[in-house]
DNA sequence: CAATCTTTGTGCACGCGTTCACAAAGGCAT
DNA sequence: ATGCCTTTGTGAACGCGTGCACAAAGATTG
């Protein structure tokens, strides 16, 4: 390698697919342990062990962000630590607000893999007049009303709602009109938003509902004969379910 | 859909696809507001609309449960939210347990859409002998040296780690050792398990840090010139941010 | 310097998921 | 009953993501 920089950024910067992009925290993470143990480089393989993916699928992926690789050594781990970091953007400080210092809220504010890494909380928010000032992870909670100041003064472009579900559409749309372009969303609720806004959502009753669908489906297997596979839980409830999946009668029919 | 493993063979759920299984919960949602308005019938479109989805597939998602449309007409609300909570396994109860009763544990133990869909919190545990006894969300926090005996007492196929990242993978091992054969993992940590447990991840750094690349992203077009998309605090970002995205030296460099 | 060994980077094929577009089906008015 | 209008259910095309398998590249050894 003659010059340790000298790739295009023409091809790079917008071909990261998304599912990539996905995978760089996880990768990143598993570096960033590696590089607290002084480890100096790592093969595909083993970090792809570590993260829990393919090591093809590892390969593909850093293929993406450049040749940071040395055949038939592997990858040099504080130099991909860097890398990653860059491309994620967590070589700056991205401030943050929470709105909606309930249990969730508070949670999270307490939460310390937040400012671990380039996110700051620079704001806790609340609607109830009876939090403000209240001391919260160390910080006071502030006023909805001073959201649209909040978010100016310190740039935010980061919120995270943890309001109730009814509450967080409207609070999405003050965020969105203070300037606020990403959010994540706790609250149970389908949020519209413009373009150019992006929005992921963290929802454990639709996980836990994910969940229930496969342990039922196992559930089904066992009654079906399919049983020894796992010492299970499942197999007492499967026994008394009575009822399999398809064989009850509708509470409601349909005209 | 993450397991720690690589292998995965699965995904052949009965003939429902993956992704399909994931939006079930959130029609379910749209549909329980949609039948709590007294609303009788709603066409695809509408119901697509309210769960942000496109309507080729909502009723390509509903045609794997089979035909319970009336062409012309649309969809009888109770006679759907009576199909896909079946589908779901939500007509059952599920017992869960929570291991790890820090802030996060107990801001999900108070959470109150964790009961009111089939899921009923059957014990709080902790490893924390100070914790033992103590009162959370109007129930007992148990020792974490009784895990095996509530899991076989109460059935629970289902437990919610929100542990410290350290201990995750041992109180994981515990849970499947005991019989659970479904995780939803809160920490920062990438679970291993046998074959037919299913493990699911909600990790707020994750989500952030993926934000924060698109943040990146969005800050680098508006140097660009792209400006004038979204009056946004990003913009005040951009500005600010005086290494662009290429611009800059690594801190380590590979040998 | 040449041979060997390790590991990366990627071409290729396959399967899943999404979306379009439309025929079939049912309701409703005349 | 007939024709029109609405909406479902699905065939087909397309694009993305994944994983295999291997050639290229560099380290290492004699």
């Amino acid at each position: 390698m003659a010059t340790g920089r000298n790739h295009r950024p023409a091809t790079r910067s917008r071909g990261i697919p998304e599912a990539t992009v996905a995978r760089l925290p996880l990768y990143l993470r598993a570096l960033t342990a590696l590089s607290e143990r002084s480890v100096p480089t790592v093969s595909s393989e083993e970090l792809a062990a570590a993260a829990g993916v393919n090591s093809a699928k590892l390969r593909k992926d850093f293929s993406y962000l450049g040749s940071y690789g040395t055949r038939g050594v592997g990858y040099d781990v504080e130099y991909l630590v860097y890398q990653i970091s860059r491309e994620l953007g967590l070589t700056q400080d991205w401030p943050v607000v929470i709105v909606g210092i309930g249990n969730l809220g508070a949670a999270l504010a307490n939460y310390g893999g937040f400012a671990s890494r380039g996110f700051r909380v620079a704001a806790l928010i609340d609607a109830d007049p009876s939090m403000t000032g209240k001391q919260v992870a160390g910080m006071g909670v502030s006023h909805v009303d001073d959201l649209e100041e909040i978010i100016q003064v310190n740039g935010v472009s980061i919120g995270v709602i943890t309001t109730p579900g009814g509450a967080a559409q409207q609070v999405c749309d003050r965020l969105v009109a203070a300037g606020v372009t990403s959010i994540l969303n706790f609250a149970p609720t389908v949020l519209t938003v413009p373009e150019g806004v992006d929005v992921r959502k963290v929802d454990l009753s639709i996980e836990l509902q994910i969940l229930a669908f496969h342990e039922q489906r196992k559930a089904a297997d066992e009654l079906a004969g399919n049983g020894a596979r796992v010492p299970t839980a499942a197999r007492r409830r499967a026994a008394r379910a009575d009822e399999g999946p398809e064989g009850d009668i509708p509470a409601v029919m349909p005209a």
